[in-house]
RNA sequence: GGGCGAAUAGCUCAGCGGUUCAGAGCGCCUGCCUUACACGCAGGAUGUCGGGGGUUCGAAUCCCUCUUCGCCCACCA
């Protein structure tokens, strides 16, 4: 019977929210991650699951060492996103926000979140996140709130936050400016158009070379650089603008490269941050010849957009203009020109450099001493590699703009008096003006909204009640790990990094930042909604349950590394999850099957009963502990979970289980009762190892156990400890030679042809006492599994046989008369012979060299001599056997 | 322009403090419905570890270089 995961998965997170698991245990030290909240109208994508489930296993592995847990889930308001859901649904209905006003349109954001808000909180619930629920927060919650804006004062009266007249990043889509970060470089083929500008008084031209040719509308001046000698005739000269026609000054500025396009350069203060540098220093003006709207236009421009322009397009004025110029004879010449475009993050549309009023943040004060913490070790990134990345960003910091021109977000409290121009920052709302006391009617709040990464980066403790110094924000701030996309590293990590240090006395959130990959379709892209080529994580849920996702995510993933998913075949790409889940279920079954009402425990079994398999398999539980244990530590997620693999399918079900079935088949009480007590265990360590990345099915199973008390839940058992009496080097050794005579025998029979069901007679020749008495103890383990009607260990067999050597010298023989070839067998034993021979003498070549016997380590030494001693063996019985069969 | 990463079996990837390290899963081939599991069992095949050079007794593993992909940063008019 295959494992159904979809009622246990349903059934098994109830119980764990009825008894409350998810909350933290009162008196422990705790374990705290918060999760990167999700945007508020966010559905599961696979890279929450990704970045959740990564969050979840080390939350599970740390819940069962003992560590009081908290796991704080939550969503983000996500400004500028959420805006532009809710203006698409208007959009639909044929309405702007405009038409419905800032109260209104706010008050349908609200509306529509408190409804939808914890779609993806129920969906982070299917992939089996054990967050704390009852701690889930909101970036725009009350409590929440007041935190942002109390930031906002303090940095307002540390002067930390300045009002800024510069060229900033604004997306005439979303209408608003954004961070130096939200605008995302894109590789673009463009145009260097190649435009004249007529020189005053006098004949001739000169030639500047732009991408952006309807940018010229707003230009006042040419700038070249002084050392250029092409330029130098021309400095303090003047050049007629085309079409606007005005004259503007040639002015000299270091700012100009030499190298590149004419060396001349148009000068367009307001829509260029570089040229506005150049302007300032030239005192130049500033007209804005473009609206909000990226149209061309405006009433800042000066009277300088022609009327056949106004109001049309950026783009479109960019064709129009080149064909104006190409007509006046202007235009000197197109060529291709490949460079970087800014892109808003959130809609994709073209950023436009654009003068505004802004208020920004300094950071330099901020990020130095987190860069020094850093520096000092005092929290990792992992893996180290961003450490060049994360560094460079810190150290180039540059002021960050924290107001958005839109409606949803945090309203930005700083006030003006209008009576007597007072401005101020204000953690309530004032009643008068406190310089002039101005009444309220007089007094203005800033129409804009901060950053939605304003309120994020403040998450690890304003979730926790700060500003007040709460029960919570004492225990559970600082935190320990925080996991979540490079794409983020500078939009939130690096920040959370700095508020934390900043605002809560020098204690960073954090001691390590996992940065996981990007989950990509096979073509190495992105996955995303606009390209179609996306998983939804949900309908892999339902059709292999939530574990078998978790274990592709989890095993399919080294640290840091993307994740290679192939959206067209859910089957393949799931299937190895799926097919250990049902493993574990079957295993579960065959030894839930095995059990009687008592079971004895394995303190109370005598250790002289234990044979060989049992020593093997206790040895093998001890190593997969010690293994598991410590790849988790390390953030081996993926390590962790196959060795867990390993445990439970190759060792524990492939060997011991069949190993041991005559003896639980038997009538012999106290090896039954040993093998069952074994059992238990082992399997009961296999599914604690599991049970961070495949919750579910490892609980399930648990619950089945012998000895569970009706409210003992495996997420809260403890992690499974060594138990060092049970290391037993000598068991493994003993029981990979019992392996290795069976897997030998087994590859004979399948070269010939023998089929299953044919038992045949063998002999094994052991290479010393040890040996004879390590396959003497498991002769019923060898007979059966590798279908043998008797095993012997002395004497020549009747008749033919086939032959296999062990590596210690240690041969094996399988009767087979009338089914051996003697050439057949001739030609399987040369190939053996020769392969171990060229070994043999590469091997020989190595120790007979000086420089290697003298300069190599003396263990590997050691240790090649050990080799070509058993390969010699090996070699020279197989030379015994080629002989005694007459081949040549 | 600067920085980073990746290139290993048909596919997705481990291995990268040097000498049984050439591996896993999926796929493929050959047998098996062996009373836990055909989402399984047993036995197999497959790779000049991207190219070239170097260091070394020895290199997927370290260094240099080239090629191809990808990412990040940058005032590329």
């Amino acid at each position: 019977m295959a494992y159904d995961p979809r009622p246990v998965e349903a059934s098994i997170y109830k119980r764990w929210l009825e008894a409350g698991v998810f909350q933290p245990r009162p008196d422990a030290e705790p374990y705290v991650i918060v999760i990167p909240p999700p945007n508020v109208t966010d559905v599961l994508h696979v890279g929450h699951a990704l970045n959740n489930t990564i969050q979840d296993v080390l939350i599970r592995f740390e819940r069962m060492r003992g560590r009081a847990v908290e796991w704080l889930p939550g969503t983000d308001h996500a400004g500028i996103a959420t805006q532009n859901v809710m203006e698409k649904r208007l959009k639909a209905e044929g309405k702007t926000r405009f038409d419905l006003g800032r109260e209104a349109f706010v008050q349908r954001v609200w509306d529509f979140v408190n409804k939808t808000g914890n779609t993806i909180i129920e969906q982070l619930k299917q992939i089996g996140c054990s967050c704390d629920w009852t701690r889930t927060r909101f970036t725009f919650d009350p409590e929440y709130s007041r935190a942002v804006r109390e930031v906002f004062v303090r940095l307002w009266e540390q002067k930390l936050i300045y009002r800024g007249h510069r060229v900033i990043h604004w997306c005439p889509n979303c209408l608003t400016a954004l961070s130096d970060e939200e605008a995302e470089h894109h590789e673009t083929n463009g145009n260097l158009y190649h435009i004249k500008y007529p020189l005053v008084g006098g004949s001739g031209s000169i030639t500047v070379a732009t991408t952006r040719p309807e940018t010229l509308l707003g230009d006042t001046a040419v700038a070249v650089n002084p050392e250029d000698p092409r330029g130098r005739p021309y400095i303090g000269k003047k050049a007629r603008l085309p079409i606007v026609d005005v004259e503007i000054p040639i002015v000299a500025d270091e700012a100009v490269d030499k190298e590149f396009g004419t060396g001349f350069v148009k000068v367009t203060p307001a829509h260029d941050a570089n040229d506005f540098e150049i302007g300032k220093r030239h005192k130049l003006a500033t007209p804005l010849i473009m609206t909000e709207d990226g149209k061309m236009g405006g009433t800042g421009d000066e009277g300088r957009v022609p009327h056949d322009l106004r109001g049309v397009d950026r783009f479109e004025a960019r064709k129009r203009i080149v064909k104006q110029l190409e007509k006046a004879g202007l235009l000197e010449k197109v060529e291709p020109h490949r460079h970087s475009v800014r892109r808003c993050y959130r809609c994709d549309t073209v950023v436009e450099p654009r003068l505004s009023d802004q208020w920004f943040v300094k950071m330099k004060p901020l990020a130095e001493p987190v860069l020094a913490k850093y520096r000092d070790g005092a929290y990792q990134i992992v893996p180290e590699r961003w450490r060049a990345t994360y560094d460079n960003w810190m150290e180039n910091i540059r002021d960050w703009n924290i107001s958005r021109q839109i409606w949803w977000g945090h309203r930005i409290p700083v006030f003006t008096c209008k009576k007597c121009e007072h401005v101020w920052a204000d953690r309530t709302d004032p009643d008068q003006c406190p310089r002039c006391a101005g009444p309220a009617s007089t007094i203005e709040q800033d129409p804009d909204v901060l950053d939605t990464w304003f309120s994020s980066w403040l998450w690890p403790f304003a979730t926790f009640g700060w500003p007040n110094e709460t029960p919570d924000l004492r225990r559970f701030y600082p935190g320990h790990t925080l996991v979540t996309a490079p794409e983020i590293l500078f939009f939130w990590v690096a920040r959370m990094l700095m508020s934390g240090y900043h605002f809560m006395d020098r204690r960073l959130p954090f001691t390590t930042v996992y940065l996981h990959g990007t989950v990509r379709d096979m073509k190495h892209r992105k996955m995303s909604k606009s390209l179609g080529n996306g998983i939804d994580p949900l309908d892999v849920v339902k059709l292999f349950g939530a574990d078998a996702l978790r274990w592709t995510l989890i095993a399919g993933s080294s640290l840091g590394a993307d994740v290679m998913l192939d959206p067209n075949d859910l089957e393949t790409t799931f299937a190895p999850g799926r097919n250990f889940a049902n493993k574990l279920w079957n295993i579960g079954q065959f030894v839930l099957g095995q059990l009687e009402k008592k079971v004895a425990t394995l303190s109370s079994i005598d250790r002289r009963q234990l044979t060989l398999a049992d020593r093997w398999i206790l040895a093998r539980a001890n190593n997969a502990i010690f293994a598991v244990s410590g790849q988790l530590s390390e953030f081996r997620l993926d390590e962790a979970a196959k060795r867990g693999f390993e445990f439970a399918w190759n060792e524990l079900a492939d060997w011991y289980l069949e190993a041991v079935k005559p003896r639980l088949a038997s009538g012999d009480a106290t090896s039954k009762a040993t093998v069952q007590a074994v059992l238990v265990h082992c399997f009961d360590t296999a599914l604690r190892l599991l049970h961070p990345v495949v919750p579910f099915i490892t609980e399930e199973l648990w619950q089945k156990l012998p000895g569970r008390k009706s409210d003992d839940l495996l997420a809260t058992a403890g992690w499974p400890a060594m138990l060092e009496h049970f290391n037993d080097s000598e068991a493994d050794v003993q029981f990979e030679r019992v392996k290795k005579s069976i897997e030998l025998i087994r590859s004979i029979r399948a070269e010939y042809k023998v089929s299953p069901k044919t038992k045949v007679r063998a002999i094994i020749v052991p290479r010393g006492n040890d040996r004879a008495a390590t396959f003497e103890g498991e002769r019923d383990t060898i007979e059966r599994l590798a279908q043998l009607e008797s095993l012997s260990f002395n004497g020549a067999p009747q008749g033919v046989g086939a032959h296999a050597v062990f590596g210690d010298g240690s041969e094996v023989v399988v009767a087979l008369e009338g089914l051996v070839d003697v050439k057949q067998e001739c030609r399987r034993l040369t190939e053996e012979y020769e392969r171990l021979d060229k070994q043999l003498t590469s091997l020989a070549a190595r120790l007979t060299n000086e420089s290697f016997v003298a300069r190599a380590p003396r263990e590997v030494v050691a240790k090649e001599r050990e080799k070509e001693k058993s390969w010699r063996e090996q070699r020279d019985v197989l030379a015994g056997k080629l002989k005694s069969l007459g081949c040549s």
